[in-house]
DNA sequence: AACATAAATCAACTAGAGTTGATCTGATGC
DNA sequence: GCATCAGATCAACTCTAGTTGATTTATGTT
């Protein structure tokens, strides 16, 4: 923060970026991720797709929301799910800052 | 897979990957990522630097080494530890991967 | 040799993340 | 209204990750 005048890089807090990272960590969670790769797809279509116990899912469901990977949307009885692809795109933006901090010139020892 | 002809990127397998995002997860190794960043450091300094117990640093290198994150020398009695910044590069990649696949067209449900 | 220091490892413990089955909420259809 | 289905939520449990302090291994010093 106190950067004015920075770049136009999102910047999201390291917070918001460990939770991301926690978020894609889990297999199970990142299966959920590539299956909705292919578009909008409602709880309980994953639920049969995946394999997978309804409440199990619902709470993988439930962390990737919160990291801000996937947003929902009710219709009728059913809630589909979607992917938000810019949510990688941030988290790619800051590991390219980690990264560029991890480049700069050494602060001691010489 | 199965992609010959392919970009040239690393692709590391999403085992990996996880184990990267795992160890990036971590907020104690995050500050252990940020004090690396300014250059090779030895155990003790970074004992010192950020307050830790000799034990639970020792544990967090010990994760961030296997996550391919970090490389170790020793030199007498002393072991520095040096980034990788390379994996972090690795990541990105297969991020900017899983965000591709993200984006491809629907393949069920028209 | 005896001693001191750097760092890894171990065993016991704690805490947090994930699992399971049951229950609750809300929408639809009869 | 009542029954049904989709999904979230809850409580109890399990399992894994992280913490702690003690011990061990290796290196260097006297």
């Amino acid at each position: 923060m106190a950067d004015p005048g920075a770049v136009a890089s999102p910047a999201i807090p390291s917070d918001q970026a460990r939770a991301l990272l926690k978020a894609l960590a889990d297999p199970l969670r990142l299966r959920v991720i590539e299956a909705l790769g292919g578009g909008e797809r409602c709880v309980c279509d994953l639920t049969a797709d995946l394999g997978l116990a309804q409440s199990k899912l619902s709470f993988h469901l439930k962390v990737l929301k919160e990291a801000g990977l996937v947003a929902d949307r009710q219709e009728g009885r059913w809630i589909y799910y979607r992917l938000l692809p810019e949510a990688i795109e941030q988290l790619r933006w800051w590991l390219a800052e980690l990264g560029a901090q991890c480049s700069k010139p050494a602060t001691c020892c010489p």
